[in-house]
RNA sequence: GGGGGCGUAGUCUAGUCUGGUUAGGAUUCUGCGUUUGGGACGCUGUGGCCCCGGUUCGAAUCCGGGCGCUCCCA
């Protein structure tokens, strides 16, 4: 057993959860901290899991008829100027570059989202109902000037995402696809990163400045936090009032647009860790994994050629795992078994003299860790069921952990008695900004998200007392 | 928003309170040799006091400021 090997994680995830994520992040070489306060290097190790985001959502986008383009890190004052709310609500963040001696006459920021310098070219190329709808991506960075205290890919100042925006005829359309967009990210949370969400609607005093609606998925942390994974807009026509897009609808008729905007960000990453992970580090769900399995040889002198090439062998067999051969001489297997799991590799497959004479190998599982000998044969076939099965598990814990986390509450007490045991809470809620910023400053819990569906019901707000038809989500947040 | 802790080599750490020889150890890393079914070992070599200022004959140590990291509570 091994005494404290310092390369190790040496914080518990029950222990101390955030010392616990941090020896994660630092550790599994997911990312580093930066010379600047709030930035940090994501390292080739998460690097590989956002391009595995990206490819899988590159593809779902495309279907919906999205195509990638690029606009400017840099934004004009003025253009901050036009939206209102939009302005009020990043103000406070932004980070203006003086531009003394560049030759650019006005103030700039960096983008903290780019609707603006977006809609600004929207308003160029938009001009007759057959240019609608018109569906952009974009990937790239922004920054927002925070305050309060920074988290590897939870709370950065810079960081990565992705901020879709559509322009519609309809407000209709635009409704349909924001919701559509939102399903995208539900999708992509549980499908490929095996973390289960609740959708829903942001409330007045959390949805985003300058928007008429924002929908969001809301996931559960371990450690009772809920975390936003992705948020879509229904931008309604504001935007496009504010930036002079319009169109000649089929009679000719000028028309405002309506418009949509939606982004995740490698926060995504963030919740992968968290959730997933255990005592031994990470765990990378496995359909997420570019390096689904690590091939590790037990090599003894006499048999070490003949081991070597079997291991090579499945190297080739498992190509489509993007499997490899861990053959380091200077390290021992336990050393390695160890590596590979601080990192998360989804499914281990260990060769020795021993599986070569009875033509096979054992596979281990990285969640569960368990040893099974599988015939050679057979190894592609089960290395596949074992990622599915893999998937699976990992879900389903999670969505145990999401039910048994989260609960109902009718009374202000049943409400701060759930808070104190970490939950998530769905409570009467009658959506005002004034009636959460009490609950926010006696509790420090937000509003998560209203879910979608509710039928016609007759409550009772839980801090007012007022009629409401709504139950919402309540719970602290990252 | 409030309170606390920390900064010595890539990593962990002793030394700081009570200033004083060449800053000690472990691990990583280089090289060589022996090893290898759950973090093997010997020898060898590389590498360090966060920054700025002050006090002092002398500062890792004391004082001031800055920068950075971090935990807890709300």
């Amino acid at each position: 057993m091994a005494e404290e090997k310092q390369q190790g994680i040496t914080e518990t995830k029950k222990g101390n959860f955030s010392e616990w994520y941090n020896q994660v992040v630092l550790k599994a070489e997911l990312a580093d901290y930066a010379p600047i306060r709030g930035f940090m290097v994501v390292r080739p190790n998460a690097y590989v899991l956002w391009e595995s985001i990206q490819e899988n959502f590159n593809k779902a986008i495309f279907k919906r008829g999205v195509r990638n383009a690029y606009f400017p890190l840099l934004i004009p004052k003025s253009f901050f100027e036009k939206e209102a709310e939009h302005a009020e609500g990043f103000e406070p963040e932004l980070a203006w570059i003086e531009s003394d001696n560049k030759g650019v006459e006005e103030k700039v920021a960096i983008r903290p989202t780019s609707e603006t310098i977006i809609y600004d070219s929207y308003a160029k190329w938009i001009r007759s109902w057959r240019d609608l709808p018109l569906r952009i991506n974009q990937w790239c960075n922004v920054l927002r000037w925070e305050v309060s205290q920074t988290k590897l890919f939870l709370r950065t100042r810079e960081f990565l995402w992705q901020e879709g925006h559509c322009v519609y005829e309809t407000e209709e359309e635009a409704e349909k696809e924001a919701l559509m967009f939102l399903d995208e990210y539900k999708k992509l949370c549980e499908n490929l990163l095996a973390v289960p969400v609740l959708p829903g609607q942001k409330t007045e005093s959390e949805k985003f400045a300058g928007a008429k609606k924002t929908f969001t998925i809301e996931a559960l942390m371990p450690d009772g936090k809920a975390l936003q994974m992705g948020t879509s807009h229904n931008l309604g026509q504001g935007f496009a009032k504010a930036f002079g897009i319009e169109y000649l609808d089929e009679k000719g008729v000028k028309q405002l647009p309506w418009q949509t905007s939606w982004g995740f960000s490698t926060r995504l990453i963030g919740s992968i860790i968290m959730v997933h992970g255990d005592n031994k580090g990470l765990v990378i769900p496995p359909r997420l994994a570019k390096t689904k399995a690590v091939i590790v040889p037990i090599l003894f002198d006499k048999t070490k050629e003949k081991v070597l090439k079997k291991a090579k062998e499945l190297e080739k067999k498992l190509a489509p795992l993007n499997a490899f051969v861990d053959d380091r001489d200077s390290y021992s297997p336990g050393w390695k078994f160890n590596e590979w799991e601080l990192k998360g590799i989804p499914l281990r497959i260990e060769i020795g003299p021993k599986d070569l004479d009875k033509k096979q190998v054992v596979l281990v599982r990285r969640d569960t860790g368990k040893k099974e000998f599988v015939k050679e044969s057979k190894l592609a076939e089960r290395a596949n069921k074992a990622i599915e099965e893999m998937h699976k598990d990992l879900f389903e814990k999670a969505e145990k952990f999401l039910k048994e986390n989260s609960t109902e509450a009718k009374t202000w007490q049943d409400f701060k008695k759930a808070l104190s045991q970490k939950k998530l809470i769905l409570i009467p809620f009658c959506n005002t900004t004034a009636c959460e910023e009490e609950i926010k400053d006696e509790t420090t819990a937000t509003s998560r998200c209203i879910p979608f569906g509710q039928k016609n019901q007759k409550l009772k707000c839980i801090k007012c007392g007022k009629e409401t038809n709504l139950k919402v989500w309540f719970g602290k947040s990252y």
